[in-house]
RNA sequence: GGCGGUAUAGCCAAGUGGUAAGGCAGAGGUCUGCAAAACCUUCAUCACCGGUUCAAAUCCGGUUACCGCCUCCA
């Protein structure tokens, strides 16, 4: 039995969706004014692999997740290089899919944008001033959260609290046209020359939290399975979505609140942030490390946990996926020698690491736990390469769970490569060179090799090689 | 000020009442011509103080430190 952590009641709860074997998900996009950085890059991946999860366990699951196209971000990089809101979206929405596509980040079912969905949009905002949940002012339109009587329960704020809230980010002028500090904006007036949708209010843009209560019902119906995104997003963002959406389907919007940790970097592990100005692109970093290795980081640690980025922490995720491609690797050069059959005590080890996966990875997706099975599965692995009889259905077996489970971490690995002749005369050479007892000519070819990046294993099955 | 989250070996990190999983690094060993890879063995009393209990990392009270959110952020 699947349970997850539920921000909406702060609490392991039972899943259960909707529909039998079907899961719609939403989960928060970036806002395509540059290229994400790699602690974007942790929310993604750590939905993905709760999405494979969720696949591996059966369900259908329905992936939406949007691009923030048009707010002032846009506006400002658009007006800082000359150019337009569309521009900058097409240039890092291309970005955006190169860089997930590295990280093994399956496609989502439906990446819907706030500009192609204004018409929805207005719609949306014209039922909840119907209801009387939003007002117009002076171009713009807010939403009356007061009038929401649940608005804070997903954050477990105080709207009077609130109001006296320590933020610094409060613009005057749109103070000014509130009725209230706390009401959010949604629909905003041009100002000249910004990019503009013609609406009942006038020129205008949407405000930030309606797009994704607009597209999220619209894909995948009133009331979700799963709503997710970081940490950061709890307050005011997703309040916001709850108290929109909710307003005017008069259900609940999500079933399941699911929030990553961050990204934290230095000393202090501060979080990882535009605004600090601390972080690391995927662009940037996939030009220096394997993305596989950042996946690795990135998809091991459960996903509430912070994760610490530091030359450490990718040198720990190097070392440890190296050592999963070496037992796949030792497993795989059997296959050649192998017997008809099977040996039942090592298949009934595998049943009991799968099990033992599922359940770890049942507890709101503790991968750590998961890991944990898979290292023993590496070592079993490593010992059955060892024996000296082998038997094919095992190493199929073995090969087989050990691709599925580091799969839904969406981990890749090499399996059979071929070398070129060249480099496979020089391993005979060695061979023979071994044979005769001449170690100056065997250590140089292996040395040779080693410069070239082919690492070479003597065993009792033959010489093996691998890439450094 | 309000709300939330952390604190376990050199590092990363499981573990919510019965005497500390796993990984990296380190040490010793096996295998090897040497090496590599792998395997075996070894390596902590759980931030601090007090309490409950036959028994606590795990429950209760308090303290300290760090992080996050409080309408830009994944």
């Amino acid at each position: 039995m699947l349970r997850v952590f539920n921000t909406l009641t702060r609490e392991k709860e039972p899943f259960h969706t909707i529909k039998p074997n079907v899961v719609n998900m939403y989960v928060c996009g970036p806002t395509v004014y540059n290229y994400i950085h790699i602690g974007n890059a942790r929310s993604v991946i750590a939905f993905d692999t709760i999405r494979r999860y969720l696949e591996y366990r059966g369900y259908q699951v329905n992936y939406v997740s949007n691009f923030t196209d048009v707010d002032d971000k846009m506006i400002n990089e658009a007006n800082a290089e000359h150019t337009t809101v569309p521009e900058i979206a097409k240039r890092y929405i291309a970005a955006f899919k190169q860089d997930v596509a590295q990280l093994n980040v399956a496609p989502a079912t439906a990446n819907p944008r706030a500009s192609e969905n204004i018409t929805e949009i207005i719609e949306f905002i014209k039922v909840l001033i119907t209801k009387g949940y939003a007002y117009e002012s002076d171009g713009d339109v807010y939403y009356r959260a007061r009038k929401f009587k649940h608005y804070g329960e997903l954050s477990d704020q105080n709207i009077d609290e609130l109001e006296a809230g320590a933020s610094q980010h409060v613009v005057a002028e749109e103070l000014a046209q509130k009725e209230d500090p706390i009401d959010f904006a949604l629909w905003k007036s041009a100002k000249p020359g910004e990019i503009s949708w013609p609406s009942p209010w006038g020129e205008g843009r949407p405000g930030w939290h309606i797009e994704c209560s607009v597209m999220s019902t619209k894909y995948l119906g009133d009331t979700l399975d799963i709503h997710g995104g970081g940490q950061d997003l709890e307050f005011p963002h997703h309040e916001n979505e709850i108290a929109q959406s909710e307003a005017k389907t008069g259900k609940k919007f999500a079933n399941y609140w699911l929030h990553n940790g961050f990204v934290t970097i230095g000393d202090d592990d501060e979080k990882m942030s535009k605004s600090l100005g601390n972080f690391v692109t995927v662009h940037d970093l996939v030009k220096e490390v394997d993305p596989q290795v950042i996946r690795f980081l990135m998809a091991t640690t459960q996903y509430r946990r912070p994760i610490r980025y530091s030359q450490k922490s990718l040198a720990d995720a190097k070392s440890n996926l190296e050592k999963l491609q070496n037992a796949l690797t030792n497993l795989n050069y059997r296959f050649k020698d192998a017997e008809t059959g099977a040996d039942q005590a090592v298949n009934e080890a595998v049943a009991t690491i799968k099990g033992g996966f599922i359940e770890a990875m049942d507890d709101d997706f503790n991968a750590q736990n998961g890991m944990t099975e898979i290292y023993e599965l590496a070592k079993i692995m490593n010992n059955y390469a060892n024996e000296t009889t082998v038997y094919l259905d095992t190493l199929e077996l073995l090969q087989g769970v050990f691709l599925d489970l580091t799969g839904i971490f969406g981990l890749k690995f090499k399996l059979n490569e071929l070398l070129d002749s060249e480099v496979e005369t020089l391993i005979q050479q060695r061979d023979e060179a071994r044979a005769n007892k001449d170690f100056a000519q065997s250590d140089a070819i292996r040395d040779q090799l080693k410069s070239e990046g082919i690492l070479l294993e003597d065993t009792p099955q033959g010489t093996r090689w691998r890439r450094a």
